[in-house]
DNA sequence: GAGGAAATGATTGACTTCGATCATATCCGG
DNA sequence: CCGGATATGATCGAAGTCAATCATTTCCTC
């Protein structure tokens, strides 16, 4: 019952479409979707995870919708401690009716975990980031503003000429800007972008941190 | 050992939480996280399920990160075949190097799905809708844009003033817009909102499909 | 077209998960 | 402060999952 090498992978493919489009799937779902057996099924999971296309879970896999934002969580993970009490101050600065400005760094993310643990009184947040919105978009008394720019590949930020057009657009009270964020394996190019949006950022705020 | 009331519920929180960071636990390490016996985890995931704050897996949790997308993901499910078809007729009037628009409908949805499936030629893609980033941020040889804009509760697409000054800015080859999008719920304002935008999509945009 | 390679499904046994039940300890309302 | 309510952890059997192995069928390369 050996099949051709070319409907493999479009069975494959499929696996991982349905999983990106359902978030999660039960092995038994799997294999009653494409039609083979749970060995089949298992073996391809197996495959499609080496690839690192999708997450296995016991009893099941995840579709790689999260993917995009994984690497991000695990890095912030890391320093959890030294980021909460930055987050705190900085939430301390916050008035009710405010305008802040959060970019794409770690740290932004704690400050955004932070908010949503305090009581957010009427702020309007503005940022590049896109892994906060999963975070801000629950926040019931707040507005988010997203800035608009190019998606930069499995990084969930915008950044480019859109970017630093909408921030000279904005008027902010106060910025939370990552003084060295990125920079790991940031291709320079779009370092020059970050540095571009930021000073279009500050140009705008009354008042910046580091 | 009853517990108070309180520290059952900080702790259910503490949980949901996790998850909401994490994406996905399996239970060994969820118990191991917060302290309980493995029994006790799972009462609180099942307390937690029926409030609706997580999804439960065979063996884990998944948080409700994705819960903001799951409603317009079952939208979506519907009609499948019809939508399959539209786009699929408007993937073939894409031509190499355009720059296209994709609105806040399903419809752009099965269009983004239809692009992910053929093969995708060096073009640009222009949205104001967050429900595609997932699908568009993986395609490796297109460019993705996104518009600034307000956030939208629960509804991950974005509009407002913002939306409609970085639409004027863009250069649009074909943009493909639903003449209904989003009545079903849709507030009276924001749906004002949406016929802003598409208008000034529509100026920017050298042909406009529905 | 022939032979090796590869994919599939079935089976097996070890391991894990799950819900139910029970005894116990602690809380909370009267 | 007392008694019922309730949260907890342990245990147990049923059911589910998983990796490995094996025979079989089909592909694909030479």
């Amino acid at each position: 019952m050996r099949v051709p090498k070319q409907v493999v992978e479009a069975r494959r493919s499929r696996l991982a479409e349905l999983l990106r489009e359902r978030g999660y799937l039960p092995i038994s779902e799997l294999c009653e979707e494409i039609g083979v057996s749970e060995a089949t099924a298992r073996r391809d999971l197996s495959s499609l995870e080496e690839e690192q296309r999708i997450t296995r879970t016991y009893g099941g896999a995840l579709g790689e919708f999260n993917s995009t934002f994984t690497s991000f969580r695990e890095r912030l993970r890391e320093g959890i401690e030294a980021k909460g009490a930055i987050a705190r101050a900085a939430v301390s600065l916050i008035k009710p009716g405010m305008r802040l400005y959060l970019d794409a760094g770690t740290t932004a993310f704690a400050i955004a975990q932070e908010l949503h643990r305090d009581l957010p009184e009427k702020i309007t947040i503005i940022t590049n980031n896109l892994a906060l919105l999963e975070t801000l978009g629950s926040l019931p008394s707040a507005k988010t503003i997203l800035l608009g720019g190019q998606l930069l590949e499995r990084q969930s930020v915008l950044l480019g000429n859109e970017a630093v057009k909408a921030a000279a657009t904005q008027e902010i009270d106060i910025a939370f800007l990552s003084a060295q964020g990125m920079t790991e394996r940031g291709l320079w190019n779009s370092q020059r972008d970050i540095i571009r949006l930021q000073r279009a950022v500050m140009k705008r705020a009354r008042n910046s941190c580091f």
